[in-house]
DNA sequence: TCTGTCTGCCCC
DNA sequence: ATTCTGC
DNA sequence: GCAGAATGGGCAGACAGA
């Protein structure tokens, strides 16, 4: 099959936005394809080259992919730089640039496998001139294809395919080609779960039917999707919701994945990633703790602190993601694996069973230790004494709880209310909330290029400077029609260039200045150190002295969003920074 | 060798 | 991560 | 309620160029 007869397809789905047809047009695609092309193109739908389990990325993004389109249509970079802005999509900017007559000829014979074997060499190349080889390689692709095929072409590997449709959908397509209707989905996702290989599925699919799938089972060394859980703010819509449950801490860490055999062990973390070279600590936990041959466990893993004894904030435990040093850090900041769920054991897969099963089968399996604790649990069935708890894990500084059903299986790779959150941020009390002032505006991207806006910055006042202070940028919390009520008001306020008395990093430049007047209320869940935002930073000459470093870093929001629009206030009675300062401190002492 | 920019289905 | 929206 | 697509702060690593 030839890549633009593929782009074709795209196109149809793209201006499709019916789930359901969707789904039919896919399967129409796949019945024109072999065992081969299917497992290609499904793959290249995810935006890969491989699976998420093998390390191989593209390496390029935006910035990339613009020098790429210029080189390859012989453009200046600073003009397709303008046109994306406007556009808010590479794809669309590099096929407006290809549709103006050049007098260029291109092919229309490339396969869908010669694509694919461009983009594979692209993924895999590295070191030095690798950045060079990356743009030729995708600049002649470019150079090579239609139109329709470089929109399609460019957005893979930034992955931005923006067709309204995902793995989910992909599944029910699947079922869809050999059914006709969705029925295989589940039968489909189980093995899609356990084995996240969309190439191998669809190929095996259409070589060997459904039956092809029966075979595929939990495999340690092979990493299972995980699950996630669904979002809410009081203890009484829990128990509503799911009854009795068990209410777990929720740690601020990273997940990890642990697949053991014998006493060979590999980590996985929650996209996948094989991460077992980066925490010695938690393999050799998991060899000298887990009492089973096999297992496969999942837990939270954070850093804390052996003097003390104390737990990490997030900002100082993501630091043990790393590639070197990796033996200094472990001793500096040694993890814990808060462990709470067993997927798999000794030739029986744990996920079909429910919690409570999983729950008593990985105590026993877990011996009493140093680095991996069972995570603590209590059932519960009154929302008097969830709360309880739950007030419990935010005075010992814990982000909140997880609530998980009692009798849910694990659901892999889904969010749904098996398992339920319940975070401090959520419990809406006014102090989490800062009022700010809105400092400019960056233009959209995709679905937000109509609105002119996808985000804008904000900053709180500092009294002793007369000068605005950056915290964060705000892209989420905002209805449509709100992102084109404050496009509307911010387009009044714009000024030429960046007002005096704004203290911004280059980093958080944005499209458009406005003078600052209007008021917005903002939830975040903390307030952290910042390198990039001004909030509070001091700066000093850096050794060459040629340029700046942070010698005190600046203050900012994490996971910011709008709560509502302050109209009643103005921009003077923002939050100040001695204000902020304050409720940094204050965060600090519970 | 140092520094700045860019990237990551990054981590959250 | 959070949030909004079409189905 | 699911699935998808917008967007956030901030970390280490990989290159390129000075």
């Amino acid at each position: 099959m030839t890549f633009k007869r593929l782009a074709e397809y795209l196109q149809r789905l793209e201006e499709t936005t019916l789930r359901n047809k969707i789904t039919e047009i896919l399967a129409e695609l796949y019945k024109e394809t072999n065992g081969e092309e299917i497992g290609m193109i499904c793959q290249l739908l995810q935006g890969r080259v491989a699976p998420l389990y093998e390390a191989i990325e593209f390496g390029v993004a935006d910035k990339m992919m613009i020098r790429a389109i210029g080189q390859g249509l012989n453009v200046e970079i600073t003009d397709v730089a303008a046109l994306f802005r406007k556009t808010g999509d590479l794809g669309i900017t590099v096929e407006s640039i290809k549709n103006q007559p050049s007098g260029i000829k291109y092919k229309e014979r490339n396969t869908i496998t010669e694509v694919y074997e461009v983009l594979f060499r692209l993924a895999t190349s590295g070191g030095e001139g690798s950045q060079e080889e990356k743009i030729k390689l995708m600049g002649e692709l470019i150079k090579d294809l239609d139109p329709l095929s470089c929109r399609y072409v460019v957005r893979i590997p930034i992955g931005r395919l923006r067709l309204g449709f995902s793995d989910m959908t992909v599944l029910d397509s699947l079922s869809w080609m050999i059914k006709g209707t969705k029925e295989l989905r589940p039968t489909i996702e189980k093995a899609y779960n356990v084995r996240p290989d969309i190439s191998f599925i669809s190929s095996t699919l259409k070589e060997k039917g459904i039956k092809g799938l029966a075979q595929v089972k939990p495999q340690v060394g092979t990493p299972i999707l995980m699950a996630r859980a669904e979002r809410m703010t009081n203890g009484a819509d829990i128990i509503e919701k799911i009854g009795k449950c068990a209410i777990e801490p929720k740690y601020d860490g990273f997940r990890v994945q642990g697949h053991k055999r014998g006493n060979k062990v590999e980590l996985f973390s929650r996209n996948l990633e094989n991460v077992t070279l980066m925490y010695p600590d938690i393999v050799k936990g998991i060899i000298k703790q887990v009492k089973a041959n096999e297992a496969i466990i999942e837990g939270e893993a954070v850093a804390f602190n052996p003097n003390t004894g104390e737990y990490l904030p997030f900002q100082e435990t993501v630091q043990r993601k790393r590639k070197y040093n990796i033996e200094a850090y472990a001793r500096e900041i040694p993890l814990k694996l808060f462990a709470f769920e067993l997927l798999y054991r000794d030739g029986i897969s744990y996920l079909g069973k429910p919690f409570e099963e999983r729950r008593s089968e990985l105590e026993k399996i877990v011996a009493k230790g140093d680095t991996i604790l069972v995570s603590q649990e209590e059932v519960v069935g009154d929302a008097k004494r969830l709360e309880e708890i739950f007030q419990d894990a935010v005075s010992r500084g814990l982000e909140g709880v997880m609530a998980k059903k009692l009798d849910g299986i694990y659901r892999a790779g889904s969010r749904d209310f098996n398992w339920i959150k319940y975070k401090r941020s959520y419990a809406g009390k006014l102090a989490d909330t800062i009022d700010c002032v809105v400092l400019g505006y960056d233009y959209g991207q995709g679905k937000r290029t109509g609105f002119g806006i996808g985000d804008f910055l904000i900053g709180v006042y500092d009294d002793k400077d007369e000068k605005f202070q950056t915290v964060a940028k705000i892209g989420t919390g905002l209805t449509d029609e709100e992102w084109k009520k404050i496009k509307l008001r911010s387009d009044k306020l714009k000024v030429k260039n960046k007002p005096e008395n704004y203290d911004v990093d280059k980093m958080m430049e944005c499209d458009v200045w406005i003078t600052p007047l209007i008021v917005v209320e903002i939830r975040a869940d903390e307030i952290t150190r910042s390198p990039v935002h001004t909030a509070g930073r001091v700066m000093k000459p850096s050794i060459s002295g040629k340029a700046f470093d942070v010698e005190v870093a600046g203050l900012a929001l994490r996971f910011p969003r709008l709560e509502r629009f302050r109209d009643d206030k103005k921009p003077m009675e923002v939050t100040t920074l001695k204000e902020l300062k304050k409720l940094y401190e204050m965060q600090g002492k519970k």
